[in-house]
DNA sequence: CGGGGGTTTGAGTCCGTTCAAAATACGTGG
DNA sequence: CCACGTATTTTGAACGGACTCAAACCCCCG
């Protein structure tokens, strides 16, 4: 558990709100150009390596974080050691909603699968911002309830569907935001992360993911080498992990 | 899916909000007596016998659900109709909430486990109370945190725990709410589920529930007859299921 | 080039599932 | 209030998907 107060954690990489690219993705777009113009004064970037943790489990939250750049992920681990990754987070959403609208410590940890930029927003701002702005306070709850929807449907596919159709999931929601197309027309993505952690995001271990991939492979759905993943049958794959898309 | 008015499917039993026993459990507390009664006089009252659902999961939301007694459940299906219980629903406490603010149609059921008698709050007043109280969104934004929360807690032990263990938590989460003290100082629990419903809430089989029931019988952790138990080693339950309480 | 972490493959085991049947509880009508 | 029929719960046996442990493999980076 860091003791850091968290503004001491990041650099004074200003880079003003109102050109955040990701903007228009986030609920900050229901904020004025003033109040932007203080959330841009407000907040405090910082980069972190691969495998950097951003914030820890059991830390006071006192603000919230916003990737810029990158993807990380949210990490659940109870006192046994059991750990799961609970989400990625991408660039323009936000990490650490949950706590600060709570009242709680982080319940979960935050690292960078990948390297990674961040905002971080002091909830003082955050609790200013949302005074002067009603609609914020529901654009937040708006997101968390998306959040919540989320978690459920997670619940319901890991008890539901085989690691296999889990895996085929996954590859398909990576594909709007990393895949790019391919001269032959097919599809191909970067899985941005470990296979540790793909099994640990899909609630099962590394060997069982090598042997998903290893059949859908087999079965021609698609063609792995490395982190690329080749999509070669996306109908297939799309009936496959039919249960989540709904 | 219903298509019925959910206006039409209330009765008129009207018990005012004010002298509503569950009051200060629930959000409304942040109200004061004028919008209380706004509330009281918007709201309608319904009873459903077991069994009964109270919404289906792909109609509109508009509006919330407070259970007044008795025990619901919300249910999730997907279309190959694998199905989990995703939580209880307790008197004073809200369902539909998370619905209503993310703004989609229901995405799971909810059902009476026993006789329950609920109250429906119409979006529009709801719309008009949050207009008027900033601290409502707040309140509500809470509620719906903690249950992301309680989300991301069941995802890493359905994962990470033994049914036995996830039984043994169960258990204990009904002591508080549904335990009497016995002459001989043992505690006794009610549980207001079937076999099968509980094998739903723990993501298992009802065979797989009798076992870890037989499990924690034959180690003397608690006896069982039908719906009854008794609790007779709270603090093994306690140190079996440690996972869960953080 | 030689580590060394990440990944894949293999073999054996286990927990939970499935299918089936027996036992028990329960509601309902006589 | 009891008897019957049905639904729920329990038990049994066999199966299976995922896990564990362990070794081989393959990159990727220094």
């Amino acid at each position: 558990m860091s003791t850091l107060d968290p503004k001491l954690k990041f650099g004074m990489l200003s880079l003003s709100c109102l050109d955040c690219p990701m903007m228009p993705l986030s609920e900050w777009h229901v904020l004025d150009d003033a109040d932007r113009e203080t959330l841009a004064e407000a907040k405090s970037t910082r980069s972190f390596a691969k495998g950097e943790v951003i914030f820890f489990q059991g830390d006071p939250c006192d603000g919230i974080y916003c990737v810029k750049s990158g993807t990380a992920g949210v990490r659940k681990t109870d006192e046994k050691g059991n750990a799961v990754l609970l989400y990625l987070v991408h660039p323009g959403e936000t990490m650490g909603m949950r706590s600060f609208f709570a009242g709680t410590e982080f319940q979960a940890s935050a690292e960078a699968l990948e390297p990674v930029s961040v905002c971080f927003i002091p909830g003082g701002v955050l609790k200013k911002l949302s005074a002067r702005n009603p609609q914020l306070d529901l654009a937040f709850l708006k997101h968390i309830s998306r959040e919540l929807g989320d978690a459920h449907k997670t619940i319901l596919a890991n008890t539901s569907l085989p690691v296999r159709a889990r895996m085929a999931h996954f590859i398909l929601s990576l594909k709007d935001r990393y895949g790019e197309e391919n001269k032959d027309g097919t599809l191909s993505v970067r899985l941005p992360l470990t296979r540790h952690d793909i099994a640990d995001l899909l609630a099962t271990r590394p060997e069982t993911v090598a042997r998903a991939i290893a059949s859908l492979t087999k079965d021609g759905l698609a063609r792995f080498s490395g982190r690329q993943v080749v999509i070669l049958k996306p109908d297939s794959l799309q009936e496959e992990s039919e249960a989540l898309t709904e």
